[in-house]
DNA sequence: ATACTTGCAAATGATTTGCCAGTGT
DNA sequence: ACACTGGCAAATCATTTGCAAGTAT
């Protein structure tokens, strides 16, 4: 995973057994330009001005047929469109805040502490990839 | 808040200046009767004929009405419609299973860990009452 | 050649909103 | 009385799907 030229995510794409079409690679093309999680509507714009603009339905199949692929993944965002990003393997969740609205990649050390607790105290096992934790972030906090 | 009789309910809803027409009765009625969070289109329904049925419209601008007044609270399931619950003060979060769809309240001290963890290793404030923590729960992970 | 893909449009699910008639206090 | 509400339908937003035509391998 975790390609960072479109080459490299073509090959990606192509040895998962996948065609590297344009409309494809045009998804990838915004991904690769976008420095966060952007949106499917973002992405058939275009980027505003970035990258090339294409078909809204086509975006969605493609970056569902690339998710399960596992070269992509995205995320519910709190308020809004889900949120798409390459699938990078140093990630290991997302944090979102409601107040401005930042959603920010956390590592695995960063969450760590998060995800043993939650395990000790519910049983449960954070999915941070998919589903951000949501909150006040410091800086929206007084 | 925590009104358990649909006469409390209605007391608390006047209290804060608003009238306790039929309709937003039935909305209380219908939460009241819920032993879980509830979607709006369920308590327009009738909660499968266990209170009345009413509009959906009205239903939804209702749960919105009695949310800002504080006597109500919703929450974004990690799929589907949001639910709705009573504003319930012995309540400080929810815990939501990706795999089973369970979702279920976590009092103070179960999410204390999780929310100290967060704080020091992020510097969030966790805003679980509103979305919960998404992850796979112990009974469904093996 | 042929299975995989596209573009476009219509369908779906959740929720919001405009509007005018009805009702709680 | 009079502002607050209700019911109904149309509008909106995000996403999915059907289908005939196009294209990568």
């Amino acid at each position: 995973m975790t390609s960072t030229t479109i080459d490299a995510a073509v090959r990606e794409v192509r040895a998962r057994g996948l065609r590297a079409s344009a409309a494809r690679r045009l998804v990838l093309t915004a991904l690769l330009a976008a420095d966060q999680p952007v949106s499917a509507e973002e992405v058939a714009s275009g980027l505003r001005g970035r990258t090339a603009p294409s078909d809204l339905g086509s975006v969605y199949r493609n970056l569902d047929t690339l998710e399960r692929a596992g070269v992509v993944r995205h995320l519910h965002a709190p308020h809004g469109p889900s949120l798409y990003t390459l699938a990078r393997d140093n990630e290991a969740g997302y944090l979102s805040c409601v107040r401005c609205g930042e959603m920010r990649a956390a590592d695995r050390a960063t969450l760590a502490g998060v995800r043993a607790a939650l395990r000790d105290s519910a049983g449960y096992e954070g999915a941070f990839l998919s589903f951000p934790i949501v909150g006040v972030c410091g800086t929206c906090r007084p």
